[in-house]
DNA sequence: CGATTACTTGAACCGCTTCAAGTATCGTGG
DNA sequence: CCACGATACTTGAAGCGGTTCAAGTAATCG
């Protein structure tokens, strides 16, 4: 079974084959969108979730002077926005980064789920927690950060949680994203995002062409980024 | 009935008073804390979580050149480090910003809760759900707002947040935070937070006397911050 | 009353933005 | 197969929001 969530869950702790099944048969969808696409609208009321199964996806706001903030980019297996199925109204929007196949969950399936599946559930809750926690590492680098230390901290993370899902190949991955969208991930401008680039690849930390982002210095870019992978949960122990 | 995670729980969905003993009962102790002390440390393994009672707390990271970064700030109901039942590992320390009383439960109870009330377990889980629902709303903040809209943005979000536990009095409210605690909560210097304060109090959007804020112009203040309180998630209907 | 902590102000500096232009790449139609 | 347009990337230079350093004032407390 190489379902990306599954992999993603199974790091954290074990699941049996029964509760496998029982995740699995819960999606009864997928959907496709293009890229620029928007999957969830901000201030929608959506009845079901979507598990993210390829592609790059991204929570955002547009602020009144049209400016973009990103709050989260979500990798395959990511179930994007669980958050609606307890928050219901959704504050911002999520946009397909890239093209993206999705599968599909009802609320109500999830309900039952919660009723009747105490370790799934936790197991669930723990996925959205795990979002929180990358929220607030994120939080941090925005904070007190200059930008190439964030820069290092976002591709170690990226790298991290594509690894989980075996989307990296030796210190390689593939991320499809444009300069301009990733300066809607950092909150900087385009003109900066690509100096900061090319000041990492200068230090010969990385190599970024095209759509490929090569690791070729872990050591140094993780110093560079104080990178500790705590926040990402990667220990499985009873939950 | 007082206990502010009810007030809290309640404004989104209705708790019976059966559930809501249950829940009461499952905090064993309290405890309390002086001003700057650390309430859990960072990297530490708590098998309890707690409730914040009364006082403010505020979640945090230290980087190696010292600085610090407030990644959240708690308030009265807040279930401050729910979040280490399922992740385990604090990624980031918690502090008392004032000083505190908390609400102690042992995982175990929680466990058991989830295993035998579902809807109580919804709630929980929403309510670690608004916690990053404001990370991302923080999120945006920084990437996209200046330093007098984030401010502005942070006083109509406290005043929402201490409403619904009774802790504003017509439109002021305690915030007995030092204005350096605040320059970590923003990732800002001292100095800056100082004349972005200033900068308000000479529109007449707020006065800032001591430990009191009060809000002049909340029309004025939700514009310069646009404030929009969905991300709160303020209403009341079955989870 | 003296020490400590918080708040305030001024001025030089710097990281990042903005504006403007130029180059590389890629898909598409003639 | 090349010309063209569109999009992404790159570079330069001026400007600004916020930092840093330094000092001074107000409030609090033993």
């Amino acid at each position: 079974m190489n379902d990306p969530l599954l992999l993603q869950l199974r790091i954290r702790d074990k699941i049996s084959d029964e509760e496998a099944e029982i995740l699995v048969k819960s999606f009864t969808a997928q959907r496709y969108y293009a890229a620029d696409q928007d999957i969830v609208a901000q201030d929608s009321r959506p009845t079901s979730s979507q598990l993210l199964m390829e592609g790059f996806a991204g929570r955002y706001k547009i602020l009144a002077d049209g400016s973009r903030q990103i709050s989260a980019v979500h990798v395959p297996g990511d179930f994007m926005d669980l958050h609606g199925f307890l928050l219901k109204e959704m504050a911002h929007g999520v946009v397909a980064l890239t093209p993206c196949r999705l599968a599909l969950v009802e609320h109500s399936t999830l309900k039952r789920l919660s009723e009747t599946q105490p370790h799934l559930t936790r197991m669930l809750w723990l996925d959205t927690l795990i979002d929180g926690s990358i929220h607030r590492e994120w939080i941090v680098a925005m904070g007190r950060r200059d930008a190439v230390s964030r820069m290092a901290h976002f591709v170690c993370e990226l790298y991290v949680r594509l690894k989980l899902v075996n989307r990296v190949e030796e210190t390689s991955f593939r991320l499809p994203l444009t300069q301009s969208e990733i300066a809607d991930i950092f909150g900087m401008s385009l003109v900066h995002v690509n100096r900061t680039i090319q000041s990492l690849r200068r230090e010969g930390a990385i190599r970024w062409e095209g759509d490929m982002v090569t690791i070729d210095n872990w050591a140094q870019l993780a110093r560079l980024a104080e990178f500790d992978d705590t926040y990402l949960c990667l220990n499985s122990e009873p939950r």
